[in-house]
DNA sequence: GCCCGTTAA
């Protein structure tokens, strides 16, 4: 059998002992190791599932199903018995379960109702490179587990390229075990300079390999959908006149997120015979896809990176340059089924003097008030949101950022303790901002709506329509589409008015077409829907689905009502008009010039000018700063806010007034296995991040 | 006039 001979099985004892003498152990496994797969049944032959359930988190849903269900069959037992999975939606365990694969995000809510996680025995954290912003937190909150909880607990954390000695600095010293993959070698060919479009250069370097190198498929790197769709006409084209030479047939196949699921399928399916393919792929063919049959990479260097700007409230999109960690794991794609090649569009040096070894995490990228409510939220007396362990610290100013935003929705008190509301707010699956005007519109009588507004709002992008390619004549404009209008009070409201057509459709998947909106995005959120009217049932009266059949009368004040409710769940997302035209100006500790995106259906008065008051759901910088997702709100819902605004101490906010908490619980239990002291001098973190992200902001004015 | 990489509760 291919698994006997998987190469962490010969690690197995050298494993378990490990194992046995140390309650925190970093496994580095590149890929094929089978860690995955293989570190539970591992630890579940040498006994560890007679106390406990041992958990394995991964990042990604499909991971966890996929994982799951391979052991389950090596195990020969039915899926959802001994070995189950759990992710959102879908809870696939049962008592007899004893070995749960599950997200780590389902971790972490399963952390919020069980802080202990006694039900564990082992928990291991896959896949930790990837540095999201969930596995951070568990990275923090296994660091407390460990020297706190009553019953033994073991924690695995494996990877395929984590820096190992910086983890087992975090975890004081603990063990870090190599395991070698199953990789075949690929070899790094460097251009001489870096090219100064690297739609060309990859266009040519693709040329060249289709000419010159024998069979075997290409992926190529880009950064988005744009530079997909040019490199896949420009190599179409191309490769077109070069077939009536000699060379072989070709197809070329785009993969990216905005790609309907039908369409990325095509990738796995098998490749015609004597046919080379293309791939042009997203950093979806980093990690979230595995593209067989791939022998030849072409990596532009670059991604398409989102971040959070906590000084202004900012995202923007921005074109980075790659880490070096992203580099390898590239060329990685082509050495899966042999030896391969991988063409860097740029030279040694700069992957060598210029990459960061590693992305930077998420957490430093982020907003932070769902994060930071989440930690409050958790029953710990010893947890100091600001103290909180991090592997990577996110910034002070950061975490100000979101202790202001929690405030002014009313989640935490002006000493930075959680409310009562922040509590339920916490219990909601839900950015901050909208578990507040949930929590609102239910006092205000407009419940159903509103949940309908959040669910549509938190699978936003999912649902527009796949953007055509064709669209290039100059003059056709997109085509009226004949959704609902919000009335000319906003987006909030034509997603509202869009929902509640679909149910008196009784969900058609005929009508979801017709309108252009993806129907995989409109099922999600149905499923979010129903999830969160789950969650409020507990706290709300009355019925919660939605309404039909109401009279204009009563729709314009429900409208109302949820115009209010999401104007004090978004109290840190107001902007106010300028005088004379209709940009704005966010209200809030720095001011910030704005526009309203020109998707959104917010309609001008007479005049031709826009409300006075909005709110917005986000803020992004594309080509310009924009506002996504408006809805028009009155003048005297917005006072109250600004008066709050104008009040606001951070420093009274993040607790330094505060008397340090006692720490005596913490005594009792560390004494059973403290063998080594935990207190470490963190090797100065705000410098080291004060550096990276200079160094990071440095080169994206460079570009 | 815009147009988004990815993941998740």
């Amino acid at each position: 059998m291919e698994r006997m001979k998987l190469p962490i099985l010969q690690y197995e004892d050298q494993i378990v002992e490990t194992v046995e003498k140390n309650p925190v152990v970093v496994i580095i496994g590149e890929t094929g190791s089978g860690k995955s797969t293989q570190l539970s049944q591992i630890l579940h032959r040498h006994g560890y599932t007679t106390s406990g359930v041992i958990a394995v988190t991964q990042p990604r849903r499909v991971a966890a199903v996929s994982v799951s269900r391979r052991v389950a069959q090596e195990l020969g037992v039915q899926l959802g018995e001994e070995v189950g999975y759990a992710i959102r939606f879908e809870d696939r365990t049962s008592e007899k379960t004893r070995i749960k694969y599950l997200t780590d995000g389902v971790l972490l809510r399963e952390s919020l109702s069980n802080p202990d996680l006694s039900q564990y025995s082992v928990i291991i954290l896959d896949e930790a490179h990837e540095r999201s912003l969930n596995t951070d937190i568990l990275l923090g909150l296994m660091k407390r587990l460990i020297r706190l909880r009553a019953t033994n607990l073991k924690v695995l954390i494996t990877s395929a390229t984590l820096d190992g000695e910086k983890v087992s600095r975090f975890f004081s010293q603990c063990p870090v075990l190599h395991v070698p993959g199953k990789l075949f070698p690929v070899e790094i060919l460097y251009s001489p300079e870096r090219a100064k479009n690297y739609v060309e250069s990859a266009l040519k370097t693709a040329l060249d390999i289709h000419v010159k190198q024998p069979e075997g498929d290409v992926l190529i790197f880009m950064t988005g959908q744009d530079d997909i769709e040019k490199l896949v006409l420009k190599l179409e084209e191309k490769i077109q006149h070069l077939e009536q030479g000699s060379v072989m047939d070709a197809i070329i196949l785009p993969l990216h997120g905005s790609l309907p699921p039908e369409m990325q399928i095509r990738v796995f399916g098998p490749p015609p015979p004597n046919c080379r393919r293309f791939i042009v792929a997203t950093n979806i063919a980093e990690t979230s896809l595995t593209v067989d049959g791939v022998v030849y990479v072409i990596d532009s260097g670059y991604v398409k990176q989102r971040q959070y700007n906590p000084s202004t409230g900012m995202y923007s999109l921005d074109v980075v340059q790659i880490s070096k960690v992203q580099a390898n794991q590239r060329a990685g794609r082509a050495g899966r089924t042999r030896p391969g090649k991988c063409h860097r569009l740029y030279p040694s040096i700069v992957y060598n003097d210029d990459f960061l070894d590693a992305t930077i995490p998420e957490i430093q990228r982020s907003s932070l008030a769902g994060c930071v409510l989440y930690l409050k939220s958790l029953d710990i007396s010893d947890i100091d949101i600001l103290e909180f362990d991090y592997l990577d610290p996110p910034s002070a100013e950061s975490l100000e950022d979101a202790l202001r935003q929690l405030y002014l929705i009313e989640a935490i008190d002006e000493g930075g303790v959680i409310t009562s509301l922040g509590r339920s707010m916490a219990d909601l699956p839900l950015e901050p901002s909208l578990s507040r005007t949930l929590l609102e519109a239910k006092d205000l009588g407009c419940l159903p709506q509103a949940l309908t507004v959040v669910a549509m709002l938190s699978a936003e992008t999912s649902l527009l329509p796949a953007r055509s390619s064709k669209n290039t004549d100059k003059k056709r404009k997109t085509p009226p589409s004949n959704l609902p209008d919000g009335s000319g009070y906003g987006d909030h409201i034509q997603l509202l008015q869009i929902y509640e057509h679909w149910d008196e459709t009784f969900y058609s998947t005929e009508w979801v077409k017709e309108h252009n909106l993806q129907v995989r995005g409109m099922l999600f959120v149905k499923e979010v829907r129903k999830q969160l009217s789950q969650i409020m049932q507990k706290i709300a009266t009355g019925p919660l689905d939605v309404q039909q059949g109401r009279r204009r009368k009563e729709i314009q004040t429900e409208y109302r009502n949820l115009r209010k409710a999401l104007c004090v769940g978004n109290a840190n997302q107001l902007a106010e008009r300028m005088m004379r035209h209709n940009g704005y100006k966010t209200l809030g500790l720095k001011s910030q010039l704005v526009q309203v995106h020109p998707s959104s259906v917010l309609q001008p008065d007479e005049d031709g000018m826009l409300p006075n008051y909005v709110v917005f759901h986000e803020l992004i910088s594309t080509s310009r700063p924009y506002m996504r997702n408006v809805c028009s709100v009155e003048m005297r819902w917005v006072a109250p806010i600004l008066q709050k605004i104008e009040k606001l101490d951070v420093s009274k906010l993040s607790g330094t007034s505060r008397p340090s908490k006692e720490r005596t619980q913490e005594g009792d239990f560390s004494s059973q296995k403290e063998d080594k002291p935990i207190t470490q001098a963190p090797e100065d973190p705000n410098s080291r991040i004060q550096a990276a992200r200079e160094r990071f902001l440095a080169r994206r004015g460079n570009r």
